[in-house]
DNA sequence: GACTAATTGATAATAAATCTCAAATGCTCT
DNA sequence: AGAGCATTTGAGATTTATTATCAATTAGTC
């Protein structure tokens, strides 16, 4: 536990004296949850809080927020966009632990998924704007295997993919449809 | 213009009427808009609205949020998370016009570009888990050379990058960072 | 141990997006 | 062309994630 991180309570510590900022119980709580986090497992701000809470060592929302954030500017945590109408964090590990995100738009499930290709992709493209590169994100937008069984989403049509070439999207997009309706409204 | 793309009033009204909503004003409007977006541009809820008011054609902003949440849905706008706390729009285009985009994460300037291959791979992740893709979104935050030129980010140690490998993390972080300190908060 | 600026916690304030509902309107079927 | 009716709109209220404010507390420095 802890081992893969390179972050510590003394290396954060150090880090945020080195710019004039404090160490905290609070800053050292966070930092803890997010090492110890299973693998795979993201926080929302409210989630954090939660555990924390339930954990008999409670901060409040205000911090939590707070904290996340600079963590994130610092390069501990990663901010990411999982559809979702609010943030979640993880451990930010650069290459080669960096990682991207298959998500269920309909239940979100979220599977973690390697690919360096991905990053020196993204490298290449920040280096012919004369970007310097922070960080790359891809997510992937699916439906799972369990949400697929319960139906097709109503109110995507049944062959939405961005895989799905223009013309054919033309063809075979009348029938098999009339039960949708009103659903997506309700 | 509108060439590129295969929505038209007619073929919205026909995708519209096919699942028992209804053809309006207003949506042809939105429609309209998207279509004749130049190349690379985004909207999001509150430009929409602003852009249609200034051209005389005033649309509530409910409608627009609900438009644009709609058409998402049916596949022919995408929604997009630029990296800036609201949500921004574009035409959805599928493959072979499939694009990601490189965002400067302290001016918000963002460059379009196209890379199939990042499809590819995102298409065998889904397969592979059993997900339908729906669509794929590669976002890469970056410094764009103006604003490297005002100066790195404060708050972001100077050499940030998801492509630093974590054990050089450790050294060369102490010097060059204490003019830095406050700034963040303030 | 004292000094001082950074941090916390409680609360108020923002801002994006959604919800509510009466009035208006598009579509279907004569 | 017109009636009927479910859908949609617009105005405003509401929700929810996140940020701002500020007095009280606390960490780091000397
Ligand atoms: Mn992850
Ligand atoms: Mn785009
Ligand atoms: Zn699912
Ligand atoms: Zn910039």
């Amino acid at each position: 536990m802890a081992s893969l991180s390179p972050y510590t309570a003394s290396s954060l510590k150090a880090e945020l004296n080195s710019r004039g900022w404090r160490m905290t119980p609070q800053r050292e709580k966070i930092l803890h949850v997010f090492q110890n986090l299973p693998k795979g497992d993201h926080l929302s701000a409210e989630e954090l809080h939660n555990l924390l809470e339930k954990r008999g060592e409670p901060i409040s929302l205000s911090t939590i927020y707070r904290s996340v954030k600079l963590m994130a500017r610092m390069g501990i945590l990663r901010e990411l966009e999982l559809a979702e109408g609010h943030k979640h964090y993880e451990v930010n590990q650069p290459y080669p632990h960096h990682h991207h995100h298959l998500v269920c738009i309909q239940c979100n499930k979220t599977i973690e998924f390697n690919n360096d290709s991905i990053l020196k992709q993204s490298l290449k493209q920040s280096e012919k704007e004369g970007f310097q590169l922070i960080d790359c994100q891809l997510t992937v937008m699916a439906i799972c295997p369990e949400a697929l069984r319960m139906g097709w989403p109503s109110g995507l049509p049944s062959n939405w993919s961005c895989t799905r070439s223009i013309s054919e999207s033309k063809k075979a997009d009348s029938a098999a449809e009339s039960e949708q309706k009103k659903e997506t409204e309700t």
